[in-house]
DNA sequence: CAAACCAATCTGGTTAACCAATTTCAGAAG
DNA sequence: CTTCTGAAATTGGTTAACCAGATTGGTTTG
């Protein structure tokens, strides 16, 4: 168990060494957007590391959109800027994993809007599976059952219904983390669940609606609750 | 070009092809958080996908929060739940590619509220690297020349400032398809980018003087006149 | 009979060999 | 001298062999 964490991090740090790594290369041969990388296996002896952690670092960059790799020919510079690039390679390097704090400010934030525009966009279809969710966690808390899944369900279909694809996809995120974390602290009891039916019933009634700005206050209540229960203090300012 | 376009597309297709099938495998076999997976070589043989591609669905599934592999062990079905695994491997699956839109409006909603952490939480050294983002961004304007790349330094600067990892992430995940696209459209011309100056300016200034409702109100006018220009309309609601 | 042990086996991870497409460049053709 | 050609070298991607550690099941031992 210990092991498997430190090669982990391990793994993680050679990974942060060889981007930086490739960022002073970028800088020192002065590389600009479309310049071509010196071949994986050539980085991979000057690094002093396998090919295929060089290749893990590559595909990291690429999945930020700083690379750009084709097959039989080369990996590229993407389309940036110098400046822009190397600011973005300094964040990445220094980024560090997210607190449970980070998460709920996050989602918070992330579901006060996916709500407001599932109340704009939401189709028939979005309704009846936002209708689904709603009926299987009260099923689950009626049967005096945990719910916690239910519960992110529901909210992740909301953050389908808001028909965009990148809050879908940071709320898919973050989703697992959170429920990691509420399990792990415990955050919600019977009662809690009991009061989370009505309150997803009045989100559920708004976006039914298509009334925005009542599934943002709905979804306002929804979170206060929760703020409460976790941290059993309500000065913390949600707008 | 085009060929190596359909390859993309046709291994992203493959990759999803086999996570539906991992999906169908835990249904069919009712695994439950905790229990593991069939071996790498077991799964690619009934898949009838090599061992490489099934490695790299694992590992998305593994980014997800999903799947969880032990070296010289298994691969873990992760402590989430079958409910609410269930419903996002189905989120999973149906994602498409954000389009400009989509990347703009949670790119909005992600700096309105950065920069209203970014002046609760700042730091000096923080204050420090927004000024000269600042600087640099003015340099290159009143010289003329074209500076998308330093504008999104110093918005990505705030994200710093914000200390809020998930946040900092998701920005540095849509910038570069930000900036690709604003140029493409060219985006910002020379009058817009003076104005840019003024703005920042005041953004800053509210960071610095720990303000947070100001700095967001700045924030807003700032996008305000971006979405001006970008759409030509000013119908676009922002909140 | 139970606990300790050990070797055979199975695991994800890593490395090296291989592949097909691309690029390159010497040299032939015009 | 320029242009075309084609074979060799180079590229990222893929496959197969290999590795070390974990698991397992039977055997031994107290």
């Amino acid at each position: 168990m210990k092991l498997e964490i430190i090669t982990k991090t391990e793994n993680q740090d050679i990974q942060k060494g060889i981007i930086a790594n490739i960022r002073e290369l970028i800088s020192y041969k002065n590389l600009e957007p479309g310049d071509k990388l010196p071949s994986e296996r050539m980085l991979s002896e000057k690094f002093g590391v396998s090919r295929s952690n060089l290749r893990e670092a590559i595909q990291k960059l690429e999945f930020y959109g700083i690379l750009n790799s084709k097959p039989q020919s080369g990996t590229f510079i993407a389309n940036i800027g110098a400046i822009a690039m190397d600011g973005m390679l300094e964040d990445i390097l220094r980024l560090e994993e997210p607190g449970f704090k980070s998460l709920v400010e996050t989602r918070i934030l992330l579901e006060l809007k996916t709500v407001r525009l599932a109340a704009l966009r939401r189709t028939d279809e979005d309704l009846k599976v936002l209708k689904e969710a709603i009926d299987a966690y009260e099923t689950k808390v009626r049967a005096g059952k945990d719910a916690v899944q239910e519960d992110l369900l529901f909210h992740l279909a909301i953050a389908r219904a808001s028909g965009n694809s990148s809050m879908n996809t940071f709320m898919l995120i973050i989703t697992p983390e959170i429920i990691t974390n509420f399990e792990k602290y415990h955050v919600c009891d019977s009662n809690q669940s009991l009061l989370g039916i009505q309150e997803h019933t009045e989100i559920y009634n708004a976006i039914r609606d298509q009334n925005p700005q009542l599934a943002k206050e709905k979804m306002k209540i929804h979170f206060k609750t929760l703020y409460q229960y976790c941290y059993h203090t309500d000065d913390i300012k949600i707008d």
